[in-house]
DNA sequence: ACTAACATGTAATCTGTTACATGATTGA
DNA sequence: TCAATCATGTAACAGATTACATGTTAGT
């Protein structure tokens, strides 16, 4: 997820790791943070690969800072991240989420729709949530008040992803 | 992640690993999946650690199948997760649902309380969501519509958890 | 006979966490 | 002056992913 936080902030103007690293932390709500020891050596990976150039930018006001900015061949993996993105890109939440921030990214309207088409086939099948021998635990057979909750909980987060997409996408109960 | 899994489905009863990684991989509706290179040695330290009891229980039907069961360290070290439950178990979501899902093994009811208050607490702040430039992001300022459609999943999911917290915590508006 | 599901495991590789180290700048 | 924030990095370690390896049982 790093990587594709990554490209799709350099995507919209050239930061520095540090700067990157907030935006990276704030895209959650600081729920989940990047620490250092995952950001530059992510970085270094990303430029080994081709995909941001550094640029050192000392000088002027502290000493040293890499400016990074994105390469021809950033901009086309971010393209391809997003068009191909499946697997857990698509059924876990918080990855889709970052999926979506960066989607307006991906210049074809119908790829655009396909991504949202696929979070949309794997939320309309039934509840998988939760499933005890077999079959998936209904909310009133609950007795547990936390795990009520839980279903409760993960059930409004589904809807309202379920009814945003359906108006995206314009089409109605399946 | 998977520690406290194992740990809570081995409270409720024995498991052997395969029997244990469907649970949990049940537990998110498959959203994530646990790989067996991830569960096996996850058993071995746990194992390692006294935490759980290895049972061979070949014979009857199959060949090898490794009963597990939780310890009384085990038991002790659940109950101390969950009852420390703090930083990104308390801030990520999928995490604070994975720790309810077995909260009901803690036996004080104020230090389950506490638990759901701290959430509570972390869900009370100032919208933390997405800033640009140090000011958050709000929906009407929001441009890119996949962006608006974050803000509002992302919206949606916080006041459902923030209201059934309330409920429980039966607390009114902060 | 074949496929899917059950059941357990290992090895190479990648990635992340934690903790440390360094140093400049800004504001109380 | 002292703390906080900015800014970049490394090293040891823990943990996960991917792919492979092995063998059984149940259903078509």
């Amino acid at each position: 997820m790093i990587e594709l936080m990554m490209l799709g902030f350099l995507a919209e103007r050239p930061h520095h790791g540090y700067d990157l690293r907030q935006r990276m932390n704030a895209l959650h709500g600081y729920a989940r943070t990047v620490s250092e020891g995952a950001l530059y050596p992510a970085v270094s990976r990303q430029s080994d690969r081709g995909y941001i150039a550094v640029n050192e930018v000392d000088g002027e006001a502290g000493p040293k800072r890499r400016m990074l900015s994105l390469t021809q061949a950033g901009h086309d993996r971010l393209e391809e991240r997003l068009r191909d993105a499946s697997g857990f890109d698509i059924t876990d939440g918080q990855r889709f989420l970052v999926v979506l921030t960066f989607l307006s990214k991906l210049p074809s309207e119908s790829d655009r729709e396909q991504v949202l088409r696929r979070r949309l086939d794997f939320l309309d099948q039934p509840v998988a949530f939760q499933f005890e021998d077999g079959r998936p635990v209904r909310k009133k057979d609950e007795t547990d008040p936390y795990r009520r909750g839980v279903l409760t909980v993960a059930g409004a987060t589904r809807n309202a992803e379920i009814a945003w997409l359906r108006q995206q996408l314009e089409v109605g109960e399946p």
